[in-house]
DNA sequence: GGTTGCCTTTGACTCGACTCAAAGGTTTAT
DNA sequence: ATAAACCTTTGAGTCGAGTCAAAGGCAACC
């Protein structure tokens, strides 16, 4: 698959798959005899994964540590689990946060529906 | 409540809480006799606004087009309550996308518990 | 009355994450 | 066989959102 096929798949701009290989975000891309990129299902593992993270927020920085450990080998499998936890809890955190935020909209959407003046209103109602 | 004060108790740097004055994410702050800002119960509300729509990922310029309708009065409520709207469906498709990469992050972390050769697996299981 | 610690503005700088342009090679369709 | 549509690298540019520094004003304590 290439480069052009790959980014639309994963809505994910050409550029921005070679910025990814390019800083380590994923490991280097299998190539054709040309020279051009050709990824396989690993490799599409690969961005799948970092566009779920970057979507979720995961800074490139994280991708780029975590494909660090991953190239170093079996060694390192404790440590990429607990890179993950540690995502994890932020995602949870940031979840939470997020969910908060719209339960406020929401509410102040409907505070909206019955106050016709100048409204505005608290967050927290 | 002065500047410093209102960075603390919100967590964001008193920089911050100028530049979004300054770019009409939230209106003008009430200033005292020597010109220093002063924060009152609404300008607090604002900022309490502002906080949590920046954390759920909204762009201050979002902000600013809530805070120019805010200005123009009640002719606009209407337009405020789409922009929320709209807002709202932006942060609930963030908020699935998040709850989707968390969910697969998990089982990942799940599979290290078991695979212990040099793991690397989908995230979608 | 001086030092410390706030406060102000203005304008420049940084940082992360792309995004684009230039210059050129390959492959496919006509 | 020539154009269109890909692909490559390198290096520079952009964009959003702050963040910092300079230069100076007010305020309170010692």
């Amino acid at each position: 698959m290439k480069t052009k096929e790959v980014a639309t798949k994963y809505q994910i701009s050409a550029d921005t798959l070679r910025y990814w290989e390019r800083e380590g975000a994923i490991p280097p891309v299998r190539r054709d005899a040309a020279g051009y990129r050709d990824y396989d299902e690993e490799d599409l593992d690969w961005v799948s994964f970092a566009k779920c993270m970057r979507d979720a927020g995961v800074s490139v920085e994280y991708l780029i540590e975590y494909i660090e450990l991953f190239k170093q080998g079996n060694t390192t499998l404790q440590a990429r689990k607990d890179l993950l936890r540690e995502q994890m809890d932020t995602i949870a955190k940031r979840l939470a946060e997020i969910q908060e935020t719209y339960d406020k909209i929401q509410n102040k959407v409907a505070h909206y529906e019955t106050h016709v003046e100048n409204y505005h209103g608290k967050l927290s109602v």
